[in-house]
RNA sequence: CGGGGCGUGGCGCAGCUUGGUAGCGCGGGUGCUUUGGGAGCACUAGGUCGCAGGUUCGAAUCCUGUCGCCCCGACCA
């Protein structure tokens, strides 16, 4: 390919609204625009690189064994309704893009494939024998990102590979999880790609066993807990830990009622009084909305130095209390102003303890009038411990948990810290790190099969669900995260195996016949040696070729300038900026082996 | 949705406070010179100042509404 016919505009000044250097990286590069928000045109550039990360999955899927499909975008509400997902998904902060037909259909545009791809195999698949199946495609998805940002990172129109399996029996699904998580890893090595393997909630799609692949970079929307042994590594939605020791609460302090005026914070109550922060006992107030239900308030009791987790918060709340028809639509902390709306009396924020009773509910006009209660477990150990007297301000001090209340149920309910100690190794301490999640498998169970009714015949005769996995990498935001993990103040270092070229040919003077004529004849054998090779033949300054090449990011540059009168060419490599200069017929010869190596990806350590 | 900010030639911005001929840099076009790290000179094209109302003799500027976008939080590949 020639650069004058290849309609690269690349920018000089950084555009306004990229705020991450990959962003802008992009869009100085000539790699995207944008249409809408959250919305890109991948210009040819990019679509190069995304073609190359496709035929990537491609082959590392079919190894597995898994058929690649194309499914529709357009599904009916009817079938979402089943998986009982339509509702969590449309209305509140549901994220599917939805329409009306002309003949009045409600239909959605496809977040996700688990309901399309269930159906079709209840349809197609009736026998163990046909199991296991995988199957898998690479299409554009839809979401409506509550806040789409950062380019293609999180784009409400972006570009997924999904994969859904189907097995007959759990050990099955587990070793197709395996041979997913060998083949993400994979993936990800050919692609040049640095990531970690994190242990992860599974979030809206339900399921069990789910792990993320993260590339790591500073500007990761994820943390990442990870243990220095590299025995453990998990999101922080999801991690767990020790909670670090209590600390004592002096014994000179007597058991009763503490007077603390306006101390209705954890800091200004331990400024006062001296008590450890992991003696307080810290009392929030939430409100669960279901779809369909009456609004359930919701008491957790955590350590005072501890942070709540709310992913965990909410998958407790799932548990115990959703169902498939009454999906969890919101969970907010409660506001003075709610209370006086919904015709409760006010409480005492800030001094609340875990002894308020339910009758503060009784004048609810449509929330339940009795409290979910829970508690983080490290709440369970203190003997004595401080919390609110539900009187504004005053505080108790109690010596335990049967003196005052009984204890509410255990969960776990916090957020684990860097500095945490591991459960597998008290020694080892967490420590953190950001992520960008670029793929994510799950052993799914039957959530979806249950609800859809996807069966088949087993060896015994009986009739019996699917047990499924789905596993998805956001391709689009993988050729993002690549740029945001190689990049330098020039611009671009794409990895050899996904750059959109492997090397550019640069004519330093277009005037120079010497130069134009040994620059056409390399570009020739470079193509003849299947090299994917750009020439940039525009009657530009030397100055601004190689300023473009640094900037789109070519791996190689071949300089073909000043020496070209007596066969001599430059070699430069983008990410070292190292620099030879050799004769043009040894050029092929010095570069290939280096161009293999570079299309294998990272070296597996 | 809550909080903050921005909409002025293709891109980056100034002008707005204090209403009075719409500017700068980059980019585009033509010509000459230049030619190994975003060239110089000359000429040139290109803007309903997001949109709709209002105030005013007069609005990019003031007021009201509306739309779009960006950033911080709740969502996820």
């Amino acid at each position: 390919m020639r650069v004058s016919h290849l309609m690269l505009v690349t920018l000089r000044d950084d555009p306004a609204e990229a705020e991450i250097a990959s962003h802008r990286l992009l869009l100085r590069g000539g790699y995207i625009r944008r249409i809408a928000a959250g919305v890109y045109a991948y210009l040819p550039l990019l679509w190069r690189v995304l073609s190359k990360i496709n035929a990537i999955v491609r082959q590392e899927m079919d190894r597995t064994g898994a058929l690649e499909t194309l499914l529709p975008q357009l599904q009916p509400a009817e079938l979402w309704e089943r998986s009982g997902r339509w509702q969590g998904y449309t209305a509140g902060e549901g994220i599917m893009f939805h329409l009306i037909d002309r003949q009045d259909r409600a239909l959605g545009l496809g977040p996700t494939h688990e309901e399309v791809v269930t159906a079709l195999a209840a349809d197609l698949l009736r026998s163990y024998r046909q199991l296991p199946v995988c199957l898998y495609q690479i299409q554009t998805k839809f979401r409506d990102e509550i806040r789409p940002r950062f380019g293609l990172m999180r784009g409400r129109e972006f570009i997924m590979k999904d994969a859904y399996s189907f097995h007959a029996d759990p050990t099955s699904l587990a070793d197709t999880y395996l041979a997913m998580d060998q083949a993400y890893r994979r993936i990800f090595q050919r692609c040049g790609l640095r990531t970690v393997a994190v242990e992860a909630d599974s979030g809206a799609i339900g399921g069990s066993a789910s792990q993320e692949f993260m590339v790591t970079a500073e500007v990761g929307e994820d943390l990442i807990l990870s243990s220095p042994d590299g025995c453990y590594a998990a999101n922080q939605e999801r991690a767990v830990s020790m909670a670090p020791p209590a600390l004592p609460l002096d014994p000179n302090v007597s058991t009763g009622v503490v007077a603390t005026p306006g101390q209705g914070s954890i800091a200004a109550l331990s400024e006062a009084h001296g008590f450890a922060p992991s003696r307080i006992l810290k009392v929030l107030l939430l409100l669960a909305r279901f779809s369909g239900l009456p609004a359930q308030p919701v008491l957790v009791c955590l350590r005072g130095d501890q942070q709540l987790n709310e992913v965990k918060l909410r998958n407790a709340l799932v548990a115990t209390l959703a169902d498939p028809s009454h999906p969890l639509l919101e969970l907010l902390p409660i506001a003075a102003e709610q209370l006086e709306s919904e015709g409760v009396a006010a409480l005492p924020f800030g001094f609340l303890g875990p002894q308020l009773d339910d009758a503060v509910l009784e004048g609810a006009n449509h929330w339940r009038r009795q409290f979910l209660r829970l508690a983080d477990p490290s709440v369970a150990e203190l003997d004595r411990f401080v919390c609110g007297a539900n009187q504004l301000n005053q505080h108790l001090v109690v010596d335990g948990w049967p003196a005052l209340t009984p204890l509410p149920e255990l969960v776990d309910l916090r957020s684990a810290q860097p500095g945490d100690p591991c459960l597998h190794d008290p020694q080892q301490r967490l420590v953190a790190c950001r992520g960008i999640e670029v793929g994510h498998i799950f052993q799914l169970g039957r959530k979806y099969s249950e609800a859809l009714d996807a069966r088949f015949t087993t060896e015994a005769g009986t009739d019996e669900a699917f047990w499924m996995g789905c596993y998805g990498i956001g391709v689009s935001r993988l050729a993002q995260a690549a740029v945001e993990q190689h990049h330098d103040g020039k611009g671009i270092c794409w990895p050899v195996a996904i750059a959109p070229f492997e090397l550019i040919v640069v004519v330093a003077n277009g005037q120079d016949p010497d130069q134009l004529s040994l620059a056409e004849r390399l570009y020739g054998e470079l193509r003849a040696a299947a090299v994917d090779v750009l020439l940039d033949d525009r009657s530009e300054r030397a100055g601004v070729k190689f300023k473009d090449a640094d900037l789109i990011g070519i791996p190689w540059r071949v300089v073909v300038g000043r020496g070209a009168a007596t066969g001599m060419v430059e070699l430069v490599e983008r990410v070292s900026h190292a620099s030879e200069e050799l004769p043009a017929t040894d050029l092929l010869a010095r570069l290939l082996p280096r161009l293999v190596a570079g299309r294998r990806g990272l070296e597996i350590s």
